[in-house]
DNA sequence: TTTAGCACTCTGTGTTATTGAGTGCTAACA
DNA sequence: TGTTAGCACTCAATAACACAGAGTGCTAAA
């Protein structure tokens, strides 16, 4: 990135973006002098800003007003902070402790469910946004269990269950003389012979078989069997956003709110930042979607090796209180990609 | 209720609630006659409505305003309008077809996806927010299949099946010194003996003769067993409200959003309203949570003779397009209800 | 190099005047 | 007797204006 900032013209910014964060309005030299106690007047803090604003640190709303920080500036803040680099966490912390007792007796099979529950903690912790993403189909899931069960007279119940803890289900009405024993027996066989194999190749076995069945049990069969799954996504404390000054306007909201809505967007931005592993830090323009500029994301992606499980984030605005949150993500990098990685094989999605 | 209204206060009522429902303004009484050709003068129509709003059913923001309904305005403009009581719907709407296809194929045991797929619809018709809701454990829920499946060496992932279509699914760490047969053995039993009998019952039994376990086993067993089913909600399109005139105000939109991130209130109000029956219109503080009171509450409960299997609603401002919404309701509550009478046996939450 | 001082700029607020929509009342009318 | 035209009155919303205050940029002094 660009140059490096001198320590005074550092002290500066630091004081102007804390400020910021705190206060919602821009920020003056007297209050960055005062507030911050900086052993230089208001008038040197002046110049300083100026020359900040020149290189496009800080921004002037008008002329009477005070500094507001750039994306730039917050991004020089971010990285320049102590709190980016700070590896520890107090083991008192609330988080900590809830962690102590979750990821002792969790799996990582019900990810969805233990993540959901650390980050509606963080959410609260925070009093921003928390999203949970986990990904859709898996390329090499393996069938661990293939199960039908007939329901009343005319009705079967498939259940599909994968070595990632995927379960699928799904109701079928059985088609006018058919028999269940005749579906069930293929699922069965399904159970027995196939067990352990991907997903995909069963697919494709299952495809060239089921040439030789009739058009209808095919198509029962095919309905029981075949699922997509679709990317999961939680919210928690969306109801934030409605507070916060930079969302009073309805039409910035409404855009924010809109994009909570459509899962699409948000988990191909999960994905793109699944490589750069770590806690990952989108300032404002930061990220593609139109809508969540006047916000920040931080997320981190949960791998296994190469493998990726899912990813959890929090929202807020570009004010965020990155001393908070930052240090809380690292915390949580750590501690869940650390015990994925002693429950589960290496490079795997499963226990297997 | 208080009295009938004559021909002509009616008319005018009617006016001003349908003006009120288009221009989100105070209505006066020039607009009334100009915009629905009523053929009195506003001379005429003013002296109606001081007499309705000394009745109660309008409103007056200040002196100069027009006038605004107040619930017990809408109350009876909802009661007494012709599409309260209309039965017929076009049987060439998106909705009519996309039901047809929709509860041809699925089984009320996937009722959530059903229901959330058509609530996703209706949601986008009307421009309204909408809600499914499921309640959680059902009083008697039978066991249709559990099975322990082992994965990996140390790990155990149980999928319990009731009847309702209900899958519950839970990973536990075998403990030191286990070996997985032993728990395996007892979800076996557990399968064959009590297939079909209510959960309820199971549990006791399991609790008498667990007495005989080793406490680790028993913890583990009644963790693999034991869930408690939470109700489900889902939401769709909550950022219409962002939109809205009368949600301008943040402090009213971000109490709207918090109603709708806890689903215990709007739970218990589903099930208030299930015996009622029907399609009910909860218009502003008719509905008991605070937050919702700037909001009209659709809903309808799916029942399968006195069993209930869930609940939609639309929620959206007090100035409700009810005539496009009522309908809409009341076919779907004719729809629902008939395909669950069709597809379940009287009285049950299940196909058998 | 830093700082005090000062003129200047611009937003936000409070004041006032004005406009216009809409009412309530009264008197005329059918 | 019910309906309507006319008119004075009220009040929110808007615009115009002055003014205070915060903050800047520049200059000159320390």
């Amino acid at each position: 990135m660009s140059g490096t900032l001198d320590e005074r013209s550092w002290s500066v910014l630091h004081a102007t973006v804390t400020g910021y964060i705190r206060m919602a309005v821009p920020v003056g030299s007297r209050a960055v002098n005062r507030l911050f106690g900086l052993s230089y007047s208001p008038a040197t803090i002046r110049n300083v800003m100026a020359d900040l604003e020149e290189e496009g640190y800080l921004t002037h709303p008008h002329t009477s007003a005070g500094r507001v920080p750039t994306a730039k500036g917050f991004r020089y803040f971010v990285d320049n902070s102590a709190f980016s680099k700070q590896t520890d966490f107090p083991d008192s912390s609330p988080l900590a402790s809830f962690l102590d007792v979750v990821l002792d007796e969790a799996s990582p099979l019900d990810l969805l469910e233990v993540l959901s529950s650390i980050m509606n903690l963080v959410a609260r912790m925070t009093n921003y946004t928390a999203i949970v993403m986990e990904p859709g189909t898996r390329s090499e899931e393996r069938l661990l269990s293939f199960e039908i069960i007939p329901v009343g007279e005319k009705h079967l119940l498939a259940i599909l269950v994968t070595d990632t803890g995927a379960v699928y289900k799904r109701t079928v009405l059985l088609p006018e003389g058919f028999r269940s024993k005749e579906i069930m027996y293929l699922g069965d066989l399904l159970n027995t012979s196939s067990r352990n194999s991907p997903l995909s190749e069963i697919r494709e076995k299952l495809v060239g078989e089921m040439e030789f069945l009739g058009e209808a049990y095919r198509e029962t069969f095919q309905h029981l069997f075949f699922h997509h799954r679709t990317p999961e996504m939680k919210l928690f404390r969306t109801s934030r956003f409605a507070e916060m000054p930079e969302f009073s306007d309805a039409s910035v909201l409404h855009a924010i709110m809109e994009v909570f809505e459509e899962k699409a967007a948000l988990l191909e931005i999960f994905e793109d930042l699944v490589a750069q592993g770590g806690v990952s830090v989108q300032i404002g323009s930061e990220n593609p979607i139109p809508g969540l500029q006047p916000c920040t994301l931080v997320s981190i992606p949960l791998v296994n090796g190469d493998v990726w499980l899912g990813s959890v984030g929090l929202v807020g605005p570009v004010r965020m209180q990155y001393d908070q949150v930052i240090p809380i993500m690292h915390y949580l990098s750590g501690r869940l990609n650390l015990w994925i990685e002693k429950t589960l094989p290496p490079n795997s999605h499963s226990l297997i």
